[in-house]
DNA sequence: TACGGGATGTGACTATTGTCACAAACCTAC
DNA sequence: GTAGGTTTGTGACAATAGTCACATCCCGTA
């Protein structure tokens, strides 16, 4: 690919819009472009975190296997999300693993290449820093979910974190199966499906097909906020 | 307080054992140095967030209150810890309120001097980076704790975590109530109690005079790592 | 030493959610 | 179009943990 494209792509997305040309020149020049089917693992949990992948185009899953086999899907990244820079800065493991769940492509950049061009653009760090500021106001809204809220306000939660603002009949950002759903909002499969049906009766929500569509952005946010 | 007193204090902590001279008297310089009563709080949940602090002496609680009206205990925090960085970063409002659980101490870092000092020094931003790194791990630590373990494990993990390692009679790095162990643990207080009847009767710990020691760590290790 | 407030111990009951089982529907590829 | 896999719908039941109620204990202080 072109390293104008690969330019134009980055300076589409908010972490790099505000980059200036040599910022973008850098990443592109020192980074390796990588293409993923939909399956592939950008990253496994457990391997040594050596570089840093910046998500050019599709969709990827984030999600970590608990010892005792349980799956958590922690996220859903789209084009622009920096991912795997956790291992990369402490020189851990790899604490979830990213699977593309449709095909996808990405700007790999290892750690050498990423502390030269953290040393030589000092607005790198600090956009760094605020794209980890909000992971960790997200993994704090998770655990406030998790922790204080039953599973009806936090399904809600979820469904809306993957509404889109101006989508025609509601349709979700991704359309996920009710085990990647129950997987993502921390319920059984069986719970999801029962929540789902309860709510389109009152057609708050329609499941049609196997798809998700939100009717009524209003009264699910209500939900998402109920005292239980 | 002496500079040199405060910089003491601060080389002394893992995150600026690695500063140089020149960061920690810029630190020092730029700060402000703050005491807390216990009781008292450094940092207010829904305030907005223009400073960072940096605890130098005494115990801090990390806590947030859902919506509804639930509380969660995030974390612990002792000196050398850096608080207040996310609302920094991003300008939003503090996720979370800091409460002193004790007579506490604090340098406190405007957004202004901050920035000087993150401009100044390189190593600063990437130091940041690494603590939020591993902010990002613990939290993604406690979403698995929730999601994918039943109290058991899930109490066995927090009482390990506020255990210290060479510590005499397996006593905890913070006499917690029980109460206050549920609102970390995320469980009721009777539930809380319940448990660690339960694990006294085996042995596994001790308590007396609202105190709990761990007497056998391997065993709940063990438990921490359980199945279910 | 007596008092009062908070922390703890414990029983009984309830609520929420998971698990298992199985049927039906759907999709995809030959 | 049909076979085989995956996804969905739903009932019955079990398990986990919360809630409520109340007795007790402990500790600082007047």
């Amino acid at each position: 690919m072109k390293a104008e494209e690969l330019a134009n792509i980055l300076a589409r997305h908010s972490l790099f819009a505000d980059c200036d040309e040599a910022e973008l020149a850098d990443l592109i020049l020192r980074g390796h472009f990588l293409q993923f089917k939909k399956g592939d693992e950008l990253i496994m949990q457990g391997d040594p975190g050596n570089s840093l992948l910046i998500l050019l185009s599709g969709y990827a899953r984030t999600s970590m296997i608990a010892s005792n086999g349980h799956e958590i899907v922690l996220d859903y990244a789209d084009a622009g999300q920096v991912l795997g820079e956790i291992a990369l800065l402490d020189g851990g493991e790899r604490t979830a693993s990213v699977t593309a769940i449709e095909p996808t492509s990405a700007l790999s950049i290892t750690r050498e290449a990423f502390e030269e061009i953290l040393a030589k653009h000092q607005n790198m760090a600090l956009r760094l820093l605020k794209v980890m500021a909000s992971r960790i106001r997200m993994a704090n809204s998770m655990i406030e979910g998790d922790r204080a809220y039953t599973s009806g306000p936090r399904l809600a939660r979820y469904l809306l974190r993957l509404s889109v603002v101006g989508a025609e009949g509601g349709r979700l950002k991704l359309d996920l199966s009710q085990s990647e759903l129950g997987n993502f909002a921390g319920m059984s499969r069986e719970h999801i499906n029962r929540q789902l049906s309860t709510w389109s009766e009152d057609q708050i929500v329609a499941v049609e097909s196997g798809k998700v569509r939100i009717l009524d952005h209003a009264m699910l946010s209500h939900i998402a906020e109920a005292d239980s």
